[in-house]
DNA sequence: GAGCACTGC
């Protein structure tokens, strides 16, 4: 019975102390990641005779003893003439790219860097833009760790895909072997390893999965956490997991980069532990071009005016050399294009400048506009006129994730949006704040990738050293952290108030993760994992989601619920470009359904699966759907039915026809969101969000009216003013019947939804009289 | 009648 599920699992479910096996409640023999422990045998003897030396059988690394060995040893190694971890010969391009490798800064610390790696269990390696690390410190460790005698692996986390991907086919180009083979990356929807793979790139996030499988992470020797200055959610978790791991794995080594001096805050963190681990530091300089700073001797009171100007100033009196400007989002940045455009033209014509190529570039640009940024400068407009100039104005994507060469001035204001989380109401939104002192840095070197350059900081020298924090807030400090406290409970946390972290969250972050958790029944009132919170764990899906997902089978629509969520997970799949936007609206109107959003995206998601795979991509451009969104949301739907089919959830439908096919649907949806419902009020026009009491819009892209009483929505968007985005109508007996915990009445404030649960109460409790009557 | 910084599983 649907109504009583809420109850029913959170009492029933709750562990008992008995039944609970180890950590992660899982044998070690069911765990997928442990499987090549287990199949046919020991695997380090098989892996010795496959991968040890190669065809001819012969020991290339005979005489090295793991863990001890020397610079000049694994050199005479690396100079041939055979491969030692494949017995394959070298090829010429293999000595070209070995002879930069050894000018790269971290070969001359080489020595330096076994010595602290052989006698430490943890090592801290700050090494700056330029200095190899993410290529050749990962060589280092397989020269000394000799993983192919162990049958364990080297990891190396990074906290992007492409990342992974590029440097994992960089790397096995160094190594003169096949990517896939003994080197290899593992990112979701693509693991490029195989059982020779002794080096593995992965994303953090990947690692952190494993790790729920497995979190002792056995598959291991050693494990390199990449840009551990970025500090994502999760190379955050996984530092403060491996701080625990080492002490269980005394075999396990982990190395720990970063890019910024603040390595000695990582350095502290794992050394405090009664000094086990003394966590050394081994810094490493960067290979990059000076870059000259300039402040404005007065703070500017239009950051984008004083940009445009100062840009067109560098035009204007700057010897040749591109231009990078740092803006906050889509609309600032296409409009300062736009005025930029037309003055560069100005000064082509009245002044003789060279052309001026303006160029936009943000993260929800389609792949072949971002592709742009790269052409080259424009040539003088006429014979020995004056060269021609490129202008890139980004949001902070230029920052971290794209590296564009050639630029030699950048223009900061010192702003860019970054999340807030207001736990109080569970939002997190988007607001428009100054950066950080290493995120100047970090612009101010994309100035110097390929000659000194010059960077025009639109603040001044005092705001820098005084009003700029250190470091951005790591993003733990920034998010609702459901997901991860289901996470950290799922990797056999107990104690989530005392995990180890580096920047714990605000303990009131942690509550409402805790309550939300609770009133999903994914954790009992003991704080326990129940069997709901160990399914909803499994899918890589915040827990509201999850658990709408696993409830679907009861309403009959898992299929339904299943494309609704992988639409969720993507971009949005309906574009609207500017100056096409009627067209685009009409075009949405086709698969509007008068209850929803969330079923207006099910019908276009129905819609795009009925064309052809060969005009798909047409079609999507004639109906203004995003193709990239809608066959990721495909990739993702299939990744997420594999999870549901193995928890034996039974993916029966009803059919079309049936018709509650709809009402179903809407159910399904109140079993994961009921906590994200809004009601409308009494005179008039807005909506009341439920329990906390937010006065909130419609956000206009709706196709909703005015006239649903009840809501559930999928965000809360906090611009200009309060929205409620991607929203279904939904009866309110459904949130009673679904999450009778959530809606006890006697927790609710005297007002409009108290007055309306209400009635809907009695309403119910008079049907089930006249039933009975009936009956 | 309005946006969507950026990642990741």
């Amino acid at each position: 019975m649907p109504g009583e599920r809420d109850r029913e699992l959170v009492e029933s479910d709750r562990p008992s102390k008995k039944a609970k096996v180890s950590a992660n409640g899982s044998a070690p023999e069911d765990n997928p990641y442990l499987a090549h422990m287990y199949a046919g045998g020991s695997l380090p003897s098989a892996a010795k005779s496959s991968r040890y030396g190669g065809s001819a059988g012969q020991d290339h690394f005979a005489g090295l003893t793991r863990h001890t060995t020397t610079t000049e040893q694994a050199q005479k190694l690396e100079d041939g003439p055979l491969n030692p971890f494949t017995g394959e010969t070298l090829s010429d391009t293999y000595f070209k790219i070995l002879k930069k490798r050894r000018d790269l800064p971290v070969h001359a610390q080489r020595d330096e860097f076994l010595k602290l790696y052989q006698d430490n269990q943890i090592l801290v390696f700050v090494g700056e833009t330029g200095s190899g690390k993410t290529t050749q410190i990962p060589q280092f460790v397989l020269y000394d760790d000799l993983p192919h005698t162990t049958g364990k692996k080297v990891a190396c986390t990074q906290p992007r895909r492409v990342a992974a991907m590029s440097v994992a086919k960089r790397v096995a180009d160094e190594m003169d072997v096949v990517l896939g083979e003994e080197v290899g990356y593992n990112i979701r929807f693509e693991n490029n390893t195989s059982s020779k793979t002794i080096l593995q790139y992965m994303t953090d996030g990947m690692l952190l999965r494993e790790a729920m499988n497995d979190p002792d992470l056995h598959r291991y020797s050693c494990i390199i956490l990449d840009e551990a200055h970025e500090r994502t959610l999760a190379t955050d978790i996984l530092m403060g997991l491996l701080k625990d791991v080492a002490k269980r794995r005394p075999d396990l080594k982990i190395v720990v980069m970063s890019a910024t001096l603040d390595a000695q805050k990582f350095q502290r963190y794992f050394g405090v532990e009664e000094n086990k681990f003394n966590a050394p530091l081994l810094a490493v300089p960067g290979r990059t071009h000076p870059v000259e700073i300039f402040y404005t001797p007065e703070p500017e009171k239009d950051y984008v005016e004083a940009a445009l100007r100062t840009v067109l100033q560098i035009h204007g009196t700057e010897p040749e050399g591109d231009i990078l400007l740092f803006l906050t989002g889509e609309e600032e940045i296409e409009d300062a294009c736009k005025r930029l455009r037309l003055e560069g033209d100005e000064m082509q014509r009245e002044q003789d400048c060279g052309p001026l190529k303006v160029y936009a570039l943000y993260g929800t640009l389609p792949p072949h506009q971002q592709q742009k940024i790269f052409e080259p400068a424009p040539p003088p407009a006429r014979e020995g006129g004056r060269p021609g100039r490129k202008v890139v104005v980004s949001t902070n994507i230029a920052e971290t994730s794209l590296t564009i060469d050639g630029i030699v001035y950048v223009v900061d204001p010192g702003f860019s949006k970054q999340k807030v989380y207001n736990p109080r109401i569970r939002v997190e939104s988007l607001l428009v704040s100054p950066i950080s002192k290493a995120s100047a840095q970090q612009r101010a070197g994309r100035a110097g990738r390929t000659r000194p350059g010059k960077c025009f900081r639109l603040y001044t020298e005092k705001a820098f050293k005084t009003e700029l924090i250190d470091q951005t807030y790591p993003e733990i400090l920034k998010s609702n952290l459901a997901s991860t406290v289901l996470e950290l409970k799922k990797l056999g946390i107990d104690d989530l108030v005392h995990f180890d972290f580096m920047d714990p969250p605000a303990p009131e972050t942690m509550m409402r993760a805790l309550e939300e958790l609770n009133y999903l029944a994914c954790l009992d009132d003991d704080g326990e994992l129940t069997h709901m919170g160990r399914s909803a764990s499994e899918y890589p899906l915040d827990p509201a989601l999850a658990v709408m997902l696993i409830a679907s089978a009861e309403f009959r629509c898992p299929s339904e619920i299943l494309s609704i969520t992988a639409l969720l997970s993507v971009p949005q799949i309906f574009m609207r470009p500017n100056h096409r936007r009627k067209e685009a609206d009409q075009a949405k109107q086709l698969f509007a359904h008068p209850d929803g959003d969330h079923l207006t995206m099910l019908n276009a998601f129905h819609a795009y699966k009925g064309q052809d795979p060969g005009s798909a991509q047409k079609w999507c451009q004639e109906n203004y759907l995003s193709y990239r969104s809608l066959s990721s949301a495909d990739n993702v739907r299939n990744q997420l039915r594999v999870i549901m089919e193995k928890q034996g959830i039974d993916m029966e439908s009803t059919s079309y026809e049936d018709r509650n096919y709809y009402n179903n649907i809407r159910q399904a949806l109140c079993a994961g969101f009921f906590m994200q419902v809004a009601k409308k009020t009494a005179q008039g026009k807005g909506y009341i969000t439920v329990k906390d009491n937010q006065d909130v819009l419609l956000h206009p892209s709706t196709v909703l009216g005015q006239e649903n009483e009840w809501l559930v929505y999928n965000e809360f968007v906090l611009t200009t003013k309060n929205y409620i985005r991607t929203v279904t109508s939904v009866k309110p007996e459904w949130l009673l019947e679904n999450a009778p915990i959530y809606y006890d009445i006697d927790s609710f404030p005297k007002g409009e939804v108290r007055t309306g649960l209400q009635r809907t109460m009695e309403k119910l409790a008079r049907k089930q009289k006249q039933d009975r009557r009936r009956g």
